[in-house]
DNA sequence: GCCGTTTTCGGCCCGACTGTTTTCAGTCG
């Protein structure tokens, strides 16, 4: 008997986008592949789960035929389809490694494969030193180069994660070995306790009296595979076999867990600080025991450092003149911006998101779709702007006293003008200006275009700043000083993205952000209501950067984001009269 | 492969840009 799975839309979704590529790649039918990829645009904005559903309720979907259906429902007994099976088994596995190369489509893939024969990542590269990239019709040394540089970057990113990959498991690793050693010193340092966005190793602290105990504990963690020869009975060193994350596990005495735990937290340059003029933090404990991380910054004459801060950048200075801030929390959040509906790209209906975001105890929710120009996101023209602002209007007289802003997603175009005229970007309560096409730009032309945006009285906050997808793509290059500038000048808030693949603004322009008196707003960018917890990634990256719950423009109560909304609206009425 | 009929087969088909061409295919969002 086949194993029924239970599979989520999103896993059914990525199945059929893989086949949207092979189709592609293989040279079918166009029509076809766009079946399939309307089928995939439809699924995107289903709210309820594909698993439970027969064929028969599969083929009313929208978009989804006999055929469709029948893929979904095979999907979700076996995991595959016969179609897909067939189309792997005619593709060597390194081919389809190289369709998630950026830049280049199956229809160059199918070129490269057929014409050099290559089927692996290494022979590419090798064909692109060689030259023999440029030399193929349609191709040029430009092609090339963005081959080269995509293989490069997806070499670096290799063996790397992001943080929010590691989140659960770190913390379910650390009960795992509290419980099995029957102590609570035991804690995840590094990296991933610095918060840092990108993840190259974990690191754990454990105190325990008897060293052999956690050799024997790791036996039930088949995932985690050892290298004996870089492991002792003090260092347990392997791999996360999932991530390939290297493992590094740290045996200690109860007595020294917090001197372990400082050492193996603060990034080097924050070790390396001197206190009373002479000694380093890193001299100070490793020369005496501590019961607590406070004391080893008590006996230093420093206030406590939060650990996400432990860099070496300002933190010092301000715990020598204990002038710290104090952190923004997940609990000081009063709403959340900047997020998507089925009227674009989102999963959920609008009041879906509100209802949700409501139960979750906030005051306020703002709705940003895509705008026209995002055509790919169903962005929305203008008679589907006033179609939505009913519905929100209605749904605040519902819902009072919770509130739904009507906000906007609006495409910052190649000449740095927003794609509605001003009339339209005055229906709304504020406005998000971002970049979603044409990201190949030098940083001259990438920062004129965002000042473009900036200089427009209509834009409220500036959205995801460098397009970036960490271990996917680099974001446009930009002065951040000037951008960060212009911004206190024509107070346009910054986004801090808090979508674990963006994290963009970038945490180490927060303090410069705040010395020039800009308001940050932390966003999840959410497409559907599970979008709304990635939140907590974009609260630890900007306390990371030092971020106050005064400047944090979503840590504002509904009466004075309104009040702020509608002062810039008319502002800028009044100003583009 | 789906849809919508003039019900059983024809039509379906974004815009901007890049890099390659010398008029457009491929890619992206």
């Amino acid at each position: 008997m086949q194993k029924r799975i239970a599979l989520k839309n999103k896993d059914i979704i990525r199945s059929f986008r893989l086949a949207v590529s092979l189709l592609e790649l293989h040279d079918e039918n166009p029509f076809k592949i766009r079946t399939y990829s309307n089928a995939v645009a439809n699924l995107e904005r289903l709210e309820i789960p594909l698993a439970g559903l027969r064929v028969i309720d599969l083929e009313h979907l929208e978009g989804v035929g006999k055929s469709i259906a029948s893929k979904i429902f095979e999907l979700n007994q076996t995991g595959s389809f016969p179609e897909l099976d067939t189309l792997l088994a005619a593709t060597p596995p390194g081919v389809v490694d190289m369709l998630r190369i950026k830049g280049i489509g199956p229809k160059k893939i199918r070129t490269i494969w057929k014409e050099l024969g290559v089927e692996t990542a290494e022979d590419l590269l090798q064909a692109c030193e060689n030259n023999q990239i440029a030399a193929l019709k349609g191709f040029g040394t430009k092609t090339q180069e963005t081959i080269k540089n995509a293989l490069l970057y997806s070499e670096s990113s290799k063996g790397k994660v992001h943080y929010a990959t590691v989140e659960k498991y770190t913390e379910d690793f650390v009960s795992f070995l509290q419980t099995g050693l029957h102590t609570d010193l035991v804690a995840v340092a590094g990296e991933v306790r610095r918060r840092m966005e990108i993840i190259e190793n974990l690191l754990f602290i454990a105190a325990t009296d008897q060293p052999g105990q956690v050799s024997v504990l790791l036996q039930e963690r088949p995932e985690l595979q050892q290298e004996p020869v870089i492991s002792g009975p003090f260092v347990w060193r392997g791999r996360e076999t999932q991530t390939g994350v290297p493992v590094e596990i740290k045996i200690v005495s109860p007595q020294t867990f917090y001197n372990a735990l400082f050492l193996h937290t603060g990034a080097p340059a924050h070790l390396q600080a001197t206190y009373h003029d002479t000694s380093t933090l890193l001299q100070l404990a490793n020369q005496q025991i501590f019961a607590s991380e406070e004391e080893i910054y008590r006996k230093a004459g420093m206030a406590y450092i939060e650990p996400e801060m432990r860099e070496g950048t300002q933190e010092l200075t301000l715990a020598r003149e204990n002038r710290l801030p104090l952190l923004v929390t997940n609990a000081d959040l009063h709403g959340i911006l900047h997020n998507h509906t089925t009227y674009s790209d989102g999963a959920n209906t609008l009041t879906t998101m509100a209802t949700y975001c409501r139960d979750q105890g906030y005051e306020y929710v703002d709705i940003c779709d895509h705008s026209k120009a995002a055509f790919y996101a169903n962005g929305l023209v203008e008679h589907r702007v006033k179609e939505q602002h009913r519905e929100i209007e209605q749904l605040n007289r519902e819902l009072a006293p919770f509130k739904i802003f009507k906000g906007i997603e609006a495409d910052i175009l190649a000449d740095g003008s927003l794609d509605y005229n001003d009339e339209v970007l005055s229906s709304f309560d504020f406005v998000v200006a971002s970049i979603h096409s044409n990201l190949k730009m030098e940083e001259k032309k990438a920062t004129e275009r965002l000042l473009g945006a900036i200089q427009n009285p209509f834009t409220t906050i500036l959205g995801h700043p460098t397009g970036r997808l960490l271990l996917q793509r680099e974001g446009y290059p930009i002065d951040y000083k000037t951008i960060i500038d212009a911004c206190a000048f024509y107070k346009v808030i910054i986004e801090i993205n808090a979508n674990p693949w963006r994290l963009d603004l970038d945490w180490r322009w927060v303090e410069y952000a705040l010395v020039q008196g800009v308001l940050l707003s932390i966003n999840p960018d959410a497409h559907s209501t599970a979008g709304y917890h990635d939140m907590h990634y974009g609260v630890q990256v900007a306390r990371k950067g030092g971020l106050t719950k005064e400047m944090t423009f979503n840590a504002w109560p509904l009466e004075k984001v309104a009040n702020y909304f509608e002062d810039r609206r008319i502002k800028a009425i009044t100003e583009v009269k």
